[in-house]
RNA sequence: GGAGAGGUGGCUGAGUGGUUGAAAGCACCGCACUCGAAAUGCGGCAUACGGGCAACCGUAUCGGGGGUUCGAAUCCCUCCCUCUCCGCCA
């Protein structure tokens, strides 16, 4: 959500950050909206102090036992009173509008994303490892399906088409990718492990920024519950409503949970496989921060979700998303994209953001200054430390083997139980 | 799900219709005293919004929303949350 007060100041900067997001420019609809917002509130403020001033003077009518003057004074409120609700409509309407406009608004971009108008225009930063093209290689599907082990099938008996079944050593490799990397973070990188809610409030997604724009890529649970898409949600309002000290932060937590996505923009999109699932697991990773730390923890916060790669030594690139490809609530977003032999391409398998204050402003989430007076907004960061379906994959197709087993990473070994490979001859 | 008790400032906790943004204590900040510290004394200490160059003025906020009233922390309705007991339950 913007702060009103700084599009005021500077319009044409942010007019620049919706432009180079493709949208049109606002400001000054917006300010209109805020003029008009303030007049109704001065007309109805003006209102309140004269009832005030007249209420207390009955007061003290009554305290010398003045009833006439009461009287009188009473029948002034009186007449007063019948303004009001006209002065309070406008005003909440006044309000309400450009509450509405304003809760609808993307991010601006910062200053040093590339301008661009969609995923072509996305920059590479950096590369690790060496894309394998082998051959014969075959898609995580065919391999989890040969093994008996990966069940798309059943799993549309009982949900329908995007989920899926694992069984056995798979089962237990998603399992371990989850540990291992709950287990990364929390020991090397400093997070807090977290086990939060799944299902959560209107106004907890409206704080992250899923609602009110993007309802229908949400699923509903109850009349009162949302499930979540992501543990950013949860983890992030963790600090919804609150004043923070300076000193506790950084604040880095992380969460091991399933997501839940309507996906209901990607129909006839990676429909094969488990690429694209309307639940899968996800290791997440939310810091909270001062507005100086924030840039610095970006990069901090890519460098934990690039460890996690690297500890499975799977190829992969750091896109920066252009401004057209960044998500509604993000100021700046890295994709890492691994490898994955069997399509032959990058897939995006984390996104990290920094969000800047605008979901701090959405959920009220402040701290103190250090040096005594002041509340600030913190700034968020969220970021997929990694995307376990996704990771299960590029294990997969990236350790395949030609007998059509996988080997097991040497990272995940001592999750699997000892087990070195996977889906091997015998099955 | 049923019955009951509660939700007041950073914390504890007064306050049942009138000048209460809210007593008192604790915590915190400043000053005095002290070689220094403790103790003590004095003072300060909420947030948001509107107006103003500013000093400052105003409005709102005692869990959320609505209502009664000239006036609500105080009365009524409703929702949320916490606690106790009962039921159910992984």
């Amino acid at each position: 959500m913007h702060d009103i007060r700084l599009i005021r100041e500077n319009p044409a900067a942010f007019d620049q950050g919706l432009r180079n997001r493709g949208l049109e420019p606002l400001a000054e609809r917006l300010m209109a909206l805020d003029d008009r917002r303030k007049e109704a509130v001065s007309a109805l403020q003006a209102a309140l102090e004269r009832r005030n001033a007249l209420s207390k003077e009955i007061g003290q009518a009554k305290a010398r036992k003045d009833e006439a003057r009461a009287q009188e004074l009473m029948a002034e409120v009186a007449r007063l009173k019948d303004s009001m609700p006209d002065l309070e409509k406008a005003e909440r309407e006044a309000n309400e509008a450009l509450e509405k406009e304003l809760a609808g608004l993307p991010n601006t971009p910062n200053p040093d994303v590339p301008v661009g108008r969609d995923e072509r225009d996305n920059v590479e930063r950096s590369r690790y490892g060496e894309p394998r093209h082998l051959p014969a290689a075959k898609q995580h599907f065919e391999l989890g399906e040969a093994w008996g082990l990966m069940d798309f099938e059943a799993a549309a008996k009982l949900s329908g088409s995007r989920f899926v079944v694992l069984r056995g050593e798979l089962a237990r490799l998603e399992r371990a990718l989850g540990q291992f990397m709950l287990d990364l973070h929390t020991a090397e990188h400093g997070y807090t492990e977290v086990a939060p809610p799944l299902l959560v409030r209107d106004e907890v997604m409206f704080g992250t920024a899923q609602l009110p724009k993007f309802a229908e890529d949400q699923f509903r649970a109850g009349s009162e519950h949302w499930l979540i898409p992501t543990a950013e949600v949860p983890l992030t309002n963790l600090v919804r409503e609150a004043i923070l000290s300076e000193d506790e932060l950084p604040l880095r937590f992380t969460a091991l949970t399933p997501c839940f996505r309507a996906e209901a923009g990607a129909a006839g999109k990676d429909t094969r496989g488990m690429l694209r699932q309307h639940q899968f697991m996800k290791c997440e990773l939310v810091s909270i921060t001062t507005p100086e730390q924030s840039a610095e923890e970006h990069e901090r916060m890519l460098a934990c979700a690039e460890a996690v790669l690297r500890r499975l030594d799977l190829p992969y690139r750091v896109v920066t998303l252009c401004t057209g490809d960044m998500g509604f609530a993000s100021a700046k977003t890295y994709d890492i994209e691994v490898w994955l032999p069997g399509q032959g391409a990058y897939r995006e398998i984390s996104s990290c953001s920094v969000c800047t204050d605008f979901q701090a402003r959405r959920m009220n989430a402040r701290y103190r200054l250090k040096d005594g007076k002041g509340l600030r907004f913190v700034h968020t960061l969220n970021g997929s430390g990694v995307a376990i379906g996704r990771a299960l994959i590029a294990i997969l197709e990236n350790y395949q083997n030609e007998d059509g087993s996988v080997t097991v990473p040497s990272a995940l070994v001592p999750y699997m139980g000892g087990a070195k490979r996977i889906g091997g001859a015998g099955r």
